[in-house]
DNA sequence: CCTTACATGTAACAAGTTACATGATTAG
DNA sequence: CTAATCATGTAACTTGTTACATGTAAGG
């Protein structure tokens, strides 16, 4: 149900195709959901088929036809309701913590590229987080009533990445 | 794949049940992995027939038959080569931020809902991780080798939690 | 009497991944 | 010449959820 959401909310800012969609899973919306282009695309089909958005058909030259879909009356009330109900608690899954289950069976070294690799990830998080701020929100005193949302959860998104490189920094000078 | 490995590792810690090991993701696994009973006997089954683990068929009166799994050598060699491997970046899907994305057309009253829902959510789950603290961490001066790596993942679980709670109380002194 | 614990499963569905497939245009 | 961008899709598979199904024993 999440990715219908963030579908209907994302094309109710904007019309667009299953493309563009995927741009904006790639830039501004990097932080909030993420998609492969066949989920997306599948997903928008089947939400047309549902009467939740229209879909006009723009034929281009040379090049596939562009679909641009478009939120509908329908679409925006399942909106609502979505919105109106609070979310229910998320499935715990994380890998990282299941390896640390068995940390002392695995060579040193192992354990080393694990946790460099994690590093990697992090911060390449923390550089993305940056880019989205940088086009979004670069004066973050002359937000507006409808960025000053979307930016508290680039900050949330901002301050966990810092939490858990904290952690892992505690983690790496203690295994020295 | 994940499933399939943290069920490895719990497995080779101690042969069990499919129900021992539902037991297991409700308390002392709590923060690290949770899966449906279903998914669970589907999966354990797999994995005996792709040979990782061995099932012994414990005949007990007036009840179900007992499917006790244990690991194989081979259900040994695959866990040792997903634990050699370092894990590649989570998807990203926070339906909280996507809501933050249209918060000013909620109406006040529902938004309050949906901090105050997440709060105790949050809440909750710092309950859940004090329980296990007790249980299997009580004494952080006293913790064997193979304790200290789980303990510190439940340390971060709890560090991740108050980032978040902390953020909450921001964006609800904001709201006032 | 009702709920919880014990102990297993089937079936259908929804969500997400990976591989394969097409074909023009533009930038290096 | 090669890679990236634009723009769409099919098919097969894996993972996770929800509903249905069975039956005993113990505790309040």
């Amino acid at each position: 149900m999440s990715l219908r959401a963030v579908l209907l909310i994302t094309l109710q800012r904007e019309p667009g195709t299953g493309y563009d969609v995927l741009q904006r899973f790639k830039t501004g919306l990097a932080h909030v959901w993420q998609a492969s282009h066949q989920q997306i695309y599948r997903e928008l089909d089947k939400m047309r088929g549902a009467g939740l958005l229209d879909c006009e058909t723009v034929p281009q030259a040379e090049r596939p036809d562009r679909k641009v879909y478009s939120i509908t009356p329908a679409g925006r009330a399942e909106l609502d309701a979505w919105l109106a109900a609070p979310l229910g608690p998320s499935a715990v899954r994380q890998p990282l913590f299941a390896k640390f289950f068995i940390w002392e069976d695995w060579p040193a070294e192992a354990r080393q590229r694990e946790l460099a690799s994690l590093r990697e990830q992090l911060n390449a998080r923390l550089q993305a987080y940056a880019a989205i701020e940088k086009e979004w929100f670069s004066d973050p005193q002359a937000l507006t009533a409808a960025q000053r949302a979307p930016w508290h959860t680039l900050r949330l998104g901002q301050q966990l990445t810092e939490t858990w490189l904290t952690w892992l920094e505690e983690i790496q000078a203690e295994g020295e």
